[in-house]
DNA sequence: TGGTACTCTGGGCTT
DNA sequence: CAGAGTACCA
């Protein structure tokens, strides 16, 4: 990382095992990387030749990695290579995403329906709850669903390991079966795959059909240490026409254990291909020797490690610091009175950007984030609770997924009561069982509603219509009082992050895969599902990259998502047994490794510290983590003098310049500490002593502690100032998508779904006042609806068609949900049993209110219930004269169009060139901050997004 | 008494 | 932020 990148020529700044590595004609190469030894830049030079050199072409590569982000990276990086766009022809991506792409293009093949949707984790942990529930195992869920996910990543070809180990057949072992089956069973009635599901079946599909890949010339993957059972298989499934396989890893990195990664994965793929060419990267150019010697002492602990070396190309540099603190706060603290004096020390030739702390767990944060902030420091936390795991955000997200597949009970469960409808868990979950036992959708009891007609719309109209029809800026407020402007503006941003989807889309185009003779694609054309597997999969792990235009802020992590990345200022806090390792780690020598990746990130000065008290009043103590306390005494105890001279050979490292003595000393505030003597080295003598677990115990009880104002903040940035958030998360950092392409439409039978949802969600709320005004009997909840289908005035022209099949030249019919499924199917399925269709629900009287979404439509001429039906999928071109149904057809070009519908025709990836109307300016509300014109979309993927201010008036939207 | 809404507490890393 | 437990409503 730390050696320049390669412009003209990709030999550029290679060592001499980097070269072999890139220019290696062996058919496999196993790279060993270790630390800071440039396997990012050594991969990228391997792709870069593969194709300028031997000749591939980029379509006919593979390209697995670990993360999103560090595929983003690889891509960026190739492309700069390359210069001339051909990266983005290259299959490259999370072994997740591709196994989407593969899946989405060819699902069929092996039967499986190409709407699949992609089940997070909170839906599976969901589904195994209920059916640990329904059928009373005894099992705990969580450990179920660990089970389940180990048996799916654990891979077909390891027939010696599988075959030993079934016979016994405990009790437990049952139950766990019993659950598998009954989770498969409900993701497929729901049509979802779980994360595990995706390579699963990937891996089955290119088992059954090799012609999918049979263009595949080379297969390389990034982190592979990581790779676990089954995405070994897919990676020689990829490559089983030609068997050229590279891999980069080191297996001292090996953090995903827990994940099912197999460390043994590297000694498989030795053992199957002889031939492979193994190189050792062995110089580190990121780190200074006294760093890299610790860290190896930690990782030596492990004897059965496959020993290898790191030789430094840099200086000595300082001791690294092991510090002992009295409590997690005082910890916190003294982080803080730390990063100061370096920042001072270095007369600001390190700032904020160049420090991370990086945490085991994410909810060790805590202290240190209000430490930072009552300090004044701007952070960013990574890793963290992620965007798209806000409340708000998942609400959003859930009327989508129920939107794109209305099966999706467990989606729909979540946003039956939100925002609130007077329908109670309890309910809720009655729903859901019924739906369990019965094998039917929720949606089908419940759903009967107006749909309008076919009108298409954009994602982002979706949304937006969404919002307004649930009122959800209302709803935020009302439920969450204290915050709600910010949740809105998440919100708001959702809604720019859905648009720069879709033109990116329209901009990038193509990342599908390459046409393979004899082999039909399905083409992926509504961007609904594809935007929602991103949101599925995106990760959003955001790099330390300094924004330029934004201050300076220190990156708090955690180990995990630090992997890769690196600091010249590293802190490792709560580094004591029982954090790391965790209490609940089953894998001692993982938990070790977690430690070294943390210090291997820092470049010049790092420190790990632990409270040797829990919490300031606890009595029990904190012990030091076993990894450490045998080699203590080759740290610092305190932090280094930061003198001229060591300064010089941090900025040596660095590659940058020290300011002047001169310069740096006038800048320290009287009574400045230019040594790390504000926390007592030994917190256990002065336990005696007055503690407020704040103040400096050091000096003396309640000794004011020198503040210093950090260079560059403006003058005085007082404590005292109120704290106002001034943080980034991840989340906050708009995503960047991997996957685009094709038009920016969603299909009109989504647009479909997304009407009937919202009017399912109006219908569910006109139902809520219902029963709060009226009072009806049968009423009562939900409930009493769905299982009798009682319901008042029933009209009885809804009653006559229900469930019936109406005529295809009715588009303007009823709809019930069996239609409609089929419409969103697209395809026509046998969906309406007998039973169910003589089953009538009760329609619902309609309030005065217009039908959501179609204010300026007339087509349902009046009717209360138009749009009821069960009518068979309708063609692509509208049959019947109505005036929608003509703007459904082929107007792209008229003028605009009724807001906020769009013509069917969009779906024609011709049309699609331009940037539609509606996406323009007037859709966007981005919050404030958010760079605006000048950036690209991309671009401002990478911007930071800052809240909206706290007096902006909440409610400058619609309502 | 059945059902919903509210308060509290406790956390493992992530595709 | 979810799950459990409690308070409040018909």
């Amino acid at each position: 990382m730390a050696q320049p990148a390669p412009n003209n020529s990709i030999f550029d700044g290679l060592n001499e095992s980097q070269r072999r590595a890139v220019t290696s004609a062996a058919d496999t190469v196993a790279i060993l990387a270790g630390p800071g030894s440039g396997k990012t830049q050594t991969l990228t030079a391997r792709v870069v030749w593969l194709i300028d050199h031997v000749g591939y072409h980029p379509q006919d590569i593979v390209v697995a990695t670990f993360t999103v982000k560090a595929a983003r990276e690889m891509k960026e990086r190739i492309g700069k290579s390359l210069g001339d766009g051909r990266e983005t022809k290259i299959i490259l991506g999370t072994f997740h995403s591709i196994a989407r792409r593969y899946l989405a293009a060819y699902g069929r093949l092996i039967g499986l329906n190409e709407k699949f949707g992609i089940a997070d984790d909170s839906d599976s942990r969901a589904i195994i709850v209920r059916i640990c529930k329904r059928l009373q195992l005894q099992v705990d869920p969580a450990h179920a669903r660990a089970w389940i996910s180990k048996k799916k990543a654990k891979g077909t070809e390891m027939p010696s390991r599988v075959v030993k180990k079934e016979p016994k057949k405990t009790p437990q072992l049952e139950e766990l079966e019993t659950c598998y089956r009954e989770y498969q069973k409900h993701l497929e009635s729901s049509n979802l795959l779980d994360y595990d599901d995706l390579l699963v079946r990937c891996a089955e599909l290119l088992r059954k059909f090799p012609a999918c890949v049979s263009n595949i010339q080379a297969v390389l993957v990034d982190e592979y240490q990581d790779t676990n059972g089954i995405q070994y298989d897919l990676m020689k499934l990829f490559a089983q026409q030609h068997r050229r396989i590279t891999i980069v890893g080191d297996p001292d990195q090996s953090i995903y254990g827990w994940r099912s990664a197999e460390i043994g994965n590297l000694w498989k793929l030795l053992r199957e291909f002889r031939a492979t060419e193994e190189v050792s990267l062995e110089q580190n150019y990121r780190s200074s020797e006294f760093i890299l010697n610790l860290s190896l002492q930690v990782i030596e602990q492990d004897t059965k490690r496959y020993k290898k070396s790191l030789k430094p190309v840099h200086n000595k540099g300082t001791r690294p610091v092991l510090r002992r603190l009295i409590s997690p706060d005082a910890e916190a603290d003294w982080i803080i009175s730390e990063i100061r004096r370096i920042i001072m020390m270095s007369g600001s030739m390190i700032t904020h950007n160049d420090v991370a702390i990086l945490i085991r767990s994410a909810y060790l944060s805590r202290h240190i984030e209000s430490s930072l902030g009552k300090a004044g420091i701007s952070y960013r936390m990574v890793g963290g609770l992620k965007f798209y795991e806000r409340a708000e955000i998942k609400t959003i997200i859930d009327y989508l997924r129920v939107i794109h597949q209305p099966e999706n009970n467990d989606a729909l469960a979540r946003i039956l009561n939100v925002p609130r409808r007077g329908v109670g868990d309890i309910t809720i979950r009655g729903l859901l069982e019924e739906a369990e036992t019965s094998g039917m959708s929720v949606w089908r009891r419940i759903s009967q509603v107006d749909g309008p007609n076919d009108t298409p719309i954009g994602l982002v109209q979706i949304i937006e219509q969404l919002l307004s029809s649930l009122d959800f800026q209302r709803h935020l407020q009302t439920v969450h009082p204290e915050d709600h402007e910010q949740r809105w503006a998440n919100v708001q941003e959702f809604v720019a992050l859905a648009g720069d989807f879709v033109k990116e889309l329209e901009l990038k185009g193509d990342e599908s895969l390459p046409e393979i003779e004899g082999i039909e694609q399905a083409k992926e054309v509504d961007v609904l599902p594809r935007f929602l597997a991103n949101v599925a999969l995106a990760t959003d792990a955001q790099t330390g990259d300094d924004d330029q235009d934004s201050k300076p802020r220190v990156t708090i992590s955690t180990i995990h998502a630090a992997k890769g990345l690196e600091w010249p200022v590293v802190f490792v806090p709560a580094v004591y047994d029982g954090s790391i390792p965790h209490s609940r780690s089953d894998d001692i020598d993982e938990e070790r490794r977690l430690l070294y990746v943390a210090m291997t990130r820092a470049q010049s000065l790092l420190y790990l510290s632990y409270p040797v008290r829990p919490s300031s009043e606890a009595n029990q103590n904190n012990e030091m983590s076993p990894f450490v306390s045998s080699i203590s005494r080759s740290f610092a105890e305190k932090g280094p003098c930061l003198d001229r001279h060591v300064m010089k050979e941090i900025a040596k490292v660095l590659g940058r310049e020290l300011p002047s003595d001169e310069k740096i000393f006038g800048a320290l505030p009287p009574g400045f500490s230019t040594e790390d003597n504000l926390f007592p080295v030994d917190p256990e003598h002065v336990r005696g002593l007055q503690w407020d677990g704040q103040g400096d115990v050091f000096n003396g009880p309640r000794a004011k502690r020198p503040r210093i104002h950090g260079p560059g903040m403006g003058k005085a940035a007082e404590e005292e100032r109120p704290w106002q958030k001034d943080y980034l998360t991840t989340m906050e950092q708009a995503s960047k998508f991997t996957i685009s392409n094709l038009p920016g439409f969603i299909s009109a039978s989504a647009h479909q779904a997304a009407l009937v949802a919202a009017n399912a969600a109006a219908e569910a709320k006109r139902k809520e006042e219902r029963a709060q005004k009226l009072r009806l009997p049968q009423q009562k909840s939900i409930m009493a609806f769905v299982k009798t289908g009682s319901e008042p005035a029933p009209p009885p022209a809804a009653l006559a068609s229900a469930g019936q099949t109406a005529p295809a030249g009715n588009a303007f019919s009823k709809k019930s949900s069996p239609g409609f499924q089929q419409l969103v199917a697209k395809q026509p399925q046998p969906v309406i049993q007998p039973d169910l269709a003589s089953h009538k629900l009760g329609p619902k009287k309609m309030p005065t209110r217009p039908t959501v979404g179609h204010s300026t439509n007339d087509g349902s001429k009046g009717k209360a219930y138009p749009c009821f039906s069960s009518s068979p999928p309708r063609p692509d071109s509208e049959q019947n004269g109505n005036g929608i149904s003509e703007a459904a057809d082929d107007d792209e070009d008229d003028g605009p169009p009724p807001q906020p519908t769009r013509a069917a025709a969009c779906l024609h990836a011709t049309t699609c060139t331009t940037v539609p109307k509606g996406l323009g300016s007037s859709v966007f509300r981005r919050p404030a901050g958010l760079g605006r014109d000048s950036i690209t979309p991309i671009e401002k993927l990478k911007k930071p997004f800052k809240p909206l201010t706290i007096n902006k008036p909440g409610r400058g939207g619609k309502m």
